[in-house]
DNA sequence: CCAGACGTTGTT
DNA sequence: GTCTGG
DNA sequence: CCAGACGTTGTT
DNA sequence: GTCTGG
């Protein structure tokens, strides 16, 4: 699950909305800072290993927007490869797992927990069993309210041993919500903005109580155009709402009145 | 003691 | 780094 | 997460 | 089937 997401939103506004410090309080190596925002451009389609601009707070400082890579490489690994497979962190273990606990529970200025800000997220809903030739249906997840998402990750650092430093991220899944479950059995946990400074900042006991199951009608989905399925693709076209042709022999007659949402396309889960 | 793992998702 | 398994 | 590769020798 | 790349 959310193993790709948007992001084309200015760093600026991510700023503003996040709460992130901008102006005289960046360092230089802030996604604000003058050399780095010049990279920046807007991601419709972002992939593990792929470096995106995420909220983190060095040991207690002010939380700023930092350039991390997605897919958390931890500090005793051999080489960065394993950060491919730890894109995402089971909240249900994130504190007992070796590769995740120190970054949950021990703070420190190279690692720690993270949000990942996002305009949204995919997600592949699996086709029903025995459809002949059938393929996942990726979709588009979204804030209902049209705000940013602001997903619960960790992060930490590791060092090659030329010495070139990376830092990278975790996304924390859980439960889906009902929205969400109508299309994936996982989530990503998602952090209120009332909560954001407890999450970056609190000890682990507050932060382990914001991991929860965003509540329900928050988020809002369409399917989208299959061809997003490939990470080389990165164009708005990625968000884009599409409508789904019925299965054309597999059921019967089915109703014609389909939204450009999911609802058509269920009855596997709930 | 040292060696080896350290993760999730989804599928069976 | 730290835990588990042998 | 999905898509795409999965290999060497020798020649250009 | 399994790993790598994006």
């Amino acid at each position: 699950m959310c193993g790709r997401y948007a992001l084309h939103t200015h760093p600026e506004v991510i700023a503003l909305q996040l709460g992130v410090q901008g102006g005289a309080g960046i360092d230089a190596r802030s996604t604000l800072a003058p050399e780095r925002l010049a990279g920046w451009k807007p991601r419709w389609n972002i992939a593990p290993t792929e470096t995106m601009p995420v909220v983190i707070a060095r040991s207690d400082a002010a939380p700023q927007l930092h350039w991390l890579r997605w897919g958390l490489i931890p500090s005793w690994a051999n080489d960065v490869s394993i950060g491919a497979k730890l894109n995402n962190a089971r909240a249900e273990s994130v504190t007992e797992k070796p590769a995740f606990r120190q970054a949950f529970s021990k703070p420190a200025s190279r690692r720690g927990r993270c949000l990942i800000p996002a305009d949204g997220y995919f997600e592949w809903q699996e086709a029903p069993a025995g459809v002949r030739g059938a393929r996942k249906q990726p979709y588009y997840l979204q804030q209902a309210n049209g705000k940013l998402l602001a997903m619960a990750g960790i992060w930490d650092s590791w060092q090659s041993a030329q010495g070139e430093l990376f830092e990278s991220f975790a996304v924390l899944t859980i439960a889906p919500n009902k929205e969400a479950a109508l299309i994936h059995e996982r989530m990503p946990v998602l952090i209120a903005d009332e909560d954001r400074q407890r999450w970056l900042l609190g000890n682990p006991t507050e932060a382990l109580a914001l991991l929860r199951t965003a509540p329900d009608d928050t988020l809002r989905t369409h399917a989208v155009d299959r061809r997003m399925s490939s990470a080389r693709i990165d164009d708005a076209q990625c968000i884009a709402a599409v409508k789904l042709n019925e299965p054309d022999e597999e059921s019967p007659e089915t109703k014609a009145a389909s939204s450009d949402s999911h609802q058509d396309r269920q009855g596997r889960l709930l």
